[in-house]
DNA sequence: TGACTAATATGACAATCGTCATATTTCAGG
DNA sequence: CCTGAAATATGACGATTGTCATATTAGTCA
């Protein structure tokens, strides 16, 4: 059996890297967080706090891409990306605004703590490479939603992009705010947008 | 004369943290970076690095907004849009994909540095406040842009929202691919999006 | 039960952080 | 030239960081 511990490092380290990012998330406080023995890192994460990020990145890319898949699947574009932005807008909520998006820290900071600048570089790319792949992930799920419901590859490509990139920024921009008014108003936008985009190939 | 060196710092903080963070941005790494004397920082900023980073927010704002706005009043709504992502797109290419937005990194970011909880909170809510002014402020040249050429008022808050976050979310995520792929593709669709808002009005 | 490995506990290490006290330099105004 | 304030230089402080070595416990299979 996977230890339960690294379970619960990972899934603490996206909690506190979504709300101060990479490098406001010692590992102290994730142990501190999960209430998980501190002697464990080591053990678990061999390769140090650049392991436990790497992962805590993909944990959390799946963590989205999996409802969102099935949201996509029995909802439909619309439906998908009703459940996308309720996802984001419970977490913003249920947090008080502290929560946001752990891959998006990854793509804005920079992971210090390399001893020498060629491994700082590799290691820096090998995180952005991860939430490069969690980004592409998201809108090959929404690409193919939208290849489903008849839309031109490049156009649904394009709007994937739109629909993933304009929610990163809200959501950012929600903490800033400590309100969720900017995402009532980009969901609204991007809905019509997709309703005209959807419903100029159905006639 | 107010010192070079002070504002030599406050650029070069903003360019840090555009590039790894607010808390991969050391007063350390700025004098180093701007070869500025170490021995100043508490002369210049007596309330130390959380005023730096206050004041390179500012800075960060204004250096994008006024562009924006003369944009916007010179070239319309359209117009001001291909310049502000132009503006960004030359950034990122010009830093090899290193540099983003240093605004976005206080959303996302956790300012640690404090002493005790309660001064760590204030100081972060300052910080959010700022960030959150900024955004506020491109915001409204957009909104006041598309006011000019004949939208209702609520729709070009909406709309101003949408290009603010997607293009904030795009440059993040073309940091993670070191492409400006998705900013092209966010580009066409915005200026679908703006020309179609405008044309409605027009008619 | 005995043995062996996984898992956890504990303390220490060097490095770096922001900050500050103190000393020195720079330089304009009398 | 003199003076006083602004600006810079320098070194040190405590705190925190990631990491690791060592020791102890837990658990599983023979």
């Amino acid at each position: 059996m996977t230890s339960s511990t690294r379970d619960k490092m990972i899934a603490g380290a996206a909690d506190l890297m979504s709300r101060g990012g990479v490098n406001a998330t010692s590992m102290r406080d994730v142990v501190r967080h999960t209430a998980t023995p501190r002697g464990s890192i080591s053990h678990h994460f061999p390769d140090g706090k650049r392991q436990l990020i790497a992962e805590a990145v993909v944990f959390a890319g799946k963590q989205v891409s999996i409802p969102l898949e099935k949201a996509m699947s029995e909802r439909g574009v619309i439906g998908g990306l009703r459940a996308f932005v309720a996802s984001w807008r419970r977490r913003l909520e249920a947090t008080g605004f502290e929560a946001g998006c752990p891959v998006l820290a990854v793509a804005v900071d920079r992971y210090v703590g390399e001893v020498s600048d060629k491994d700082d570089d590799t290691a820096q790319r090998h995180l952005l490479d991860l939430a490069d792949g969690v980004f592409a992930d998201w809108q090959q799920i929404m690409h193919t939603a939208l290849l489903r419901e008849g839309l031109a590859a490049e156009r649904a490509e394009r709007l994937a992009t739109l629909v993933v990139a304009s929610i990163e920024g809200t959501v950012a921009m929600c903490r800033a705010s400590r309100s969720a008014a900017a995402l009532d108003q980009v969901q609204e936008e991007l809905e019509t947008v997709l309703a005209a985009a959807l419903a100029r190939t159905a006639k």
